[in-house]
DNA sequence: TCTATTGTTCGATTATATACGAACAATAGA
DNA sequence: TCTATTGTTCGTATATAATCGAACAATAGA
């Protein structure tokens, strides 16, 4: 079965991290999540090939920003706010106030 | 005289912000602009071409980051904090924590 | 007026990103 | 076992980004 590759908490870079977020379909990802414990991919309903989304899970996945629990034919995904929390204070939620 | 086009605090688009701060160089820019009111473009000796750092110092001007002002053949250069936080409170402060 | 200083712009090259359709992989359920 | 569902990967095309050297523009000062 598949796994992803996510980076450990320690190897989650900042300007990755600025970089996962400066695109406007992955902000709206990330807005998302924010506000659920879990998000299939299909949940996202996002208006664009599913090739195209599958990339921007995994520039949020590769980044940190994502993590991905298999189960089933389903992907479940996560904002990692706690490892983010941990590495960059206050980061995440700043981003959040502004895009709410 | 040449002037720069800065973009108005409300037109600051928080993806753009992300995006001029992605990069090592210009986060690197930043970090030096926050320590100092203003910062002459020779006096951040980036180990780079000249055309290659003003092409950075555009893209930073051009997202809102920062503010340059002409003084003679010098170009003093600031960080628009007034503007970024009035926009997009505590974003600034937690990356420039991260990158303490 | 001439020259040095400071930084930008132009044109080109190379690398990275975004996007799509088609093929693929894994699982669930009939 | 067959089919539908869910999502990824591959190959490709196009767009954007980063980089450089050379030419340029504006000013300061001799």
């Amino acid at each position: 079965m598949r796994q992803y590759q996510h980076p450990d908490r320690e190897n989650i870079s900042l300007t990755d991290v600025l970089y996962g977020l400066s695109d406007p379909t992955r902000l709206q990802i990330v807005k998302m999540l924010a506000t659920k414990k879990e998000i299939t991919c299909g949940e996202f309903c996002l208006e664009m090939s599913k090739s195209t989304q599958s990339h921007h899970y995994k520039v949020l996945r590769d980044t940190g920003l994502m993590y991905t629990r298999l189960e089933g034919t389903q992907h479940y995904n996560s904002l990692r706010r706690e490892d983010l929390d941990a590495r960059f204070p206050n980061l995440l939620n700043s981003i959040l106030d502004a895009i709410k």
